[in-house]
RNA sequence: GGGCUCCUAGCUCAAUUGGCAGAGCAACGGCCUUUUAAGCCGUGGGUUCUGGGUUCGAGUCCCAGGGGGCUCACCA
């Protein structure tokens, strides 16, 4: 391998291939304005990066050097360089994707382009594996997540797409702080979960012998803190649950979750459309964004549609003709749909809104007025004891939040408890379980309060255009590859060598 | 989990009916003091994902396995 010999070279010339220091007086960045402040400068600037191309000419080399902050383009003359640094190190020793430190004046060269004519070149460190091709990059996108390492430094716009995340989470925590809420955290290992439909991930703490779910919400604990008189709570973290991998689940997510006394979910639905309005504004200075070819405006207000009627318009079929789970699932059939039979009245509902409601949603949408065996831990309609005060907003086709008026009656809190584990004792496996601990927070008093989940990592995926939820994952799921095969026996084999 | 589909050099991709595994970039050697996907001349580079099978002959066809992508089911 050619670059094990050039770090062994490398240490032949007394070159310590991995210093632990950089000298630098400039970030690219700041190097580029201080050329815009002063022009071509005589006093030396010395910038650090990875060697991203090298245009050897003979005697003269151009180069790209990148920092985190930008790139600027080296310019090496064999007469300016000390020795026979030029000939012996830089033609044959430093290899594309090396990082450096290059001492030097700022100048602009013929063709106009700013570049700092090099005096002197400090060694940072040295790359073993080639770069990936410097035009195609690396698009493969199993390799790409498996090594986002190398798909970031080969990849500029997604090392941009995870700064627009940032942003984005930088910019809702700037909301929420500065309406008054306090940001909380709450366990992640729970002895019991909840405040979401879907089965958790367990795990065991070997000295207390006691297993411990990975949470699926953070919802009970928020609203114990709302019972504990915060009055406006937030956490943003991640949730965990044990399902199905697709283009818009990873088994663990981000998500904010927000609780207010004193709101109900028409309240927290203005607020929504303010947030991520907001967040439009703060991260991209527009509501409008730019979704797979289609034009998406945040502004609000967004749509209200009733859920019956949404589903009503899609499919034909008006839920409140049929009251219970055989008649609905029957006039499913009756119009060419095929419902699972061993689903609740409530979840032949959310299917069909699943299946044809939620992929036309592409403009922000709230669907409005939810089932009540679908929502154990929503508020019912003082109207429609069927219905609960329940919401979902939806974008690009997928549903991106949730939120309702939370229950704050204890008894009726256990009577949803006690039909659920009704419902998990007939085989539902995602029931919601009997949380005692939530139901006594209950019983010393909560607030009429409004609560709100949304799913970050979908919201950053409307902002940055992906249309998978692993691009705006670092690090997403993938099943693990038998033979992993870390070049670790390569490296020692040839370490060996001259 | 089911269905469909893909896996070839470090990277991006070719390879006709089943007939000598190739190109560009990267690497290596050479020329080159204003290039910016630099250029020109030359060289090396492969467990064609793995294991079986069919065949005179398999990257190509068949079977099993691994991994990816899409999709259905389920969840946010």
């Amino acid at each position: 391998m050619a670059r094990l010999k050039n770090l062994a070279g490398l240490r032949a010339a007394g070159i310590d291939p991995y210093p632990a220091r950089a000298r630098r007086t400039h970030s690219i960045a700041a190097a580029r304005a201080l050329y815009a402040q002063e022009g071509e400068t005589r006093q030396p600037v010395t910038v650090t990066g990875r060697l991203r191309r090298i245009r050897v000419m003979g005697k003269m080399s151009f180069a790209d050097l990148e920092d985190g902050s930008g790139s600027l383009q080296l310019v090496l003359r064999r007469d300016a360089l000390p020795g026979d640094f030029y000939d012996v190190v830089w033609k044959r020793l430093i290899d594309l994707g090396d990082f450096i430190g290059a001492t030097g004046p700022l100048v602009v060269t013929k063709t106009g382009e700013l570049s700092v004519e090099v005096q002197e070149v400090q060694f940072l460190s040295k790359t073993l594996k080639p770069m990936p091709d410097k035009w195609h990059g690396m698009r493969d996108p199993e390799k790409r997540y498996r090594r986002r390492s190398v798909d970031l430094l080969a990849n500029p716009p997604v090392r941009d797409l995870f700064r627009t995340r940032a942003a984005i989470v930088r910019a809702v925590r700037t909301y929420l702080d500065n309406e008054g809420f306090l940001e909380v955290e709450t366990p992640i290992l729970q002895p019991l979960y909840g405040g979401a439909a879907a089965r958790p991930f367990v795990t065991h703490h070997n000295q207390l012998h006691q297993d411990l779910y990975l949470r699926i919400s953070f919802e009970l604990y928020l609203k114990r803190l709302i019972a504990g008189g915060y009055d406006r709570v937030y956490e943003i973290g991640r949730d965990f649950r044990n399902e199905g991998v697709s283009f818009k689940h990873n088994p663990e997510f981000t998500q904010l979750e927000f609780y207010e006394a004193y709101a109900d979910y028409q309240d927290v639905m203005r607020r929504t459309e303010e947030m991520v309005s907001f967040v439009a504004q703060q991260v991209n200075g527009s509501p409008l964004l730019t979704w797979q070819g289609q034009t998406v405006d945040l502004t609000p207000p967004w749509r209200r549609i009733p859920l019956r009627q949404a589903i009503l318009d899609a499919t034909g079929i008006d839920y409140e003709n049929y009251p219970d789970a055989v008649s609905l699932a029957d006039a499913m059939h009756r119009f060419g749909h095929e419902p699972d039979p061993r689903s609740s009245w409530g979840k032949l509902v959310d299917s069909l809104m699943a299946k044809h409601v939620e992929p036309n949603l592409i403009q922000p949408t709230f669907l409005i007025d939810y089932p009540r065996d679908v929502s154990p831990l929503a508020k019912g309609s003082p109207d429609d004891p069927r219905q609960v005060e329940r919401f979902e907003g939806f974008l690009v086709g997928m549903e991106i939040c949730n939120a309702f008026s939370e229950i704050n009656d204890p008894i009726d809190q256990l009577q949803r408890f006690v039909d659920e584990s009704y419902r998990a004792r007939h085989g539902d496996d995602e029931a919601h379980p009997i949380d005692e601990a939530y139901l006594e927070a209950l019983s010393y008093g909560m607030p009429p309060t409004g609560g709100f989940g949304m799913g970050i990592d979908r919201l950053t995926m409307l902002f940055v255009d992906a249309d998978t939820i692993r691009e705006v994952i670092l690090f997403p799921h993938l099943r693990t590859v038998k033979e992993e095969e870390v070049a670790e026996g390569e490296l020692a084999e040839g370490d060996g060598e001259p």
